[in-house]
DNA sequence: TTAGCCGTGTGACTATTATCACTTACACTT
DNA sequence: AAGTGTAAGTGATAATAGTCACACGGCTAA
């Protein structure tokens, strides 16, 4: 991913330092800038009217951020970055990229190419949903967690980002108690376990064979 | 939408004619043709081992398909395409449509905005699920048909094509028997009727009010 | 004209998931 | 060391959705 980024480089704009909890942009805001992220990570969430929260994303470096608006004629946000991290991002103007999309044909292809891959992720996030309900939205995540923020240690996984049980149920839409439940039987079944507060998977394969995972790839399984 | 997809009329390719119930391609299928609709409708669906039918399009005139192996390394559809209606599309092989965009970057630049607004309507359809359960999944279904096949008779809304119900909840991955009831109750609460086999809307104001609708306009919430 | 098929409708029951109310555990402050 | 705050864990119950079984009606082909 980091090689198709590389490009947008080249284009005009400007760095912003973000500490932790603080907001880049909040949805209903007017989109004026296309970001991609330099360091540290950012969570992408929607909120619903009834004060649940909707986790979609936790963006890190080369990734993507606030590129649904592009060509919008109202350009507005349509969800909340919020640093989970101290980062950094590179906000490039839309009108700014409008013209060097323009001009430079490869970086519209590239483009392309990153957003077809959104398009991937999210699909197969939804068939997860939608064919295996909960269960399917919590496994999911983990799955996509590992993928993104695993490290391999003990034959095992471990998700290296410190999510509390409320953070992981905002990511599978599920109460936070359902998910403690889904947890702890996955721990009676020694498939995962915690340790130091952050969750450790014994057995991916099992996840991936209860929602019939159809091993898409790290590319496009993540949570990126 | 349809002045998007004028420009692609000059990259050569062929027509292909479908009859109703034929396939375009099953999803596992080498994928070597990005198409878009010329005539006629298109179902887009997905198969779950245990033998349910996920439906996630309705494609017309205008619709392109099998846009998203286009980079792919190992093109594959993840999809089936089913004629749903005579239909006629039109076949760009991915090679030439490569070379295409690459020469034309308004060409590129057309393609990123219909892939963008596709990105929009996933989003928006996965809050309603995600957020409102099943009867956020139906009563999006059906507003998106409305907006898609719908037509203005007597104050409410005609949606043109003809559904049963287990086409219907394999949209909102309903049980039939569940999408049925919700149906009846809809049919009491006077929100909705059946007129000659065709669902008729009198009160979409009500199905957007008890799915928080955001309004994102027929661009966004449709099911093409 | 009638048997068969398909789609609809519904009751009874089960499974899944959410909600409420509370206890426990642990870190951090004073 | 006690007090406070936050997150985790859990039981009881309610709400939501799926499954199974079957009745009914309309259409069609023999």
């Amino acid at each position: 991913m980091d090689s198709m980024i590389r490009q947008f480089y080249e284009i005009p704009g400007k760095v912003v330092a973000l500490q932790p909890g603080e907001y880049l942009f909040h949805e209903g805001d007017h989109a004026k800038y296309f970001y991609f992220v330099r360091s540290g990570q950012i969570f992408i969430t929607k909120f619903a009217e009834s004060g649940r929260v909707l986790s979609l994303r936790l963006a890190t470096r080369g990734s993507i951020i606030g590129e649904l608006p592009l060509y919008e004629e109202v350009p507005v946000y349509i969800f909340n970055a919020i640093a989970q991290s101290p980062s950094e991002v590179y906000a490039i103007e839309f009108s700014t990229l409008h013209s060097w999309l323009e001009k430079k044909p490869s970086l519209a292809i590239n483009l392309l190419k990153i957003i077809g891959m959104h398009m991937r992720k999210q699909h197969s996030k939804f068939r997860d949903l939608v064919l295996y309900g909960k269960k399917g939205a919590i496994y999911s995540t983990l799955i996509r967690f590992a993928n993104s923020y695993g490290q391999e240690v003990d034959g095992g996984i471990l998700i290296t980002v410190p999510l509390t049980n409320q953070e992981l149920a905002n990511y599978s839409a599920t109460a936070r108690e359902s998910l403690n439940r889904m947890l702890s039987d996955l721990r009676r079944q020694n498939v995962i376990d915690i340790r130091d507060g952050l969750i450790f998977i014994r057995d991916i394969d099992f996840l991936k064979q209860e929602i019939q995972c159809e091993n898409c790839g790290r590319e496009i399984c993540n949570i990126e």
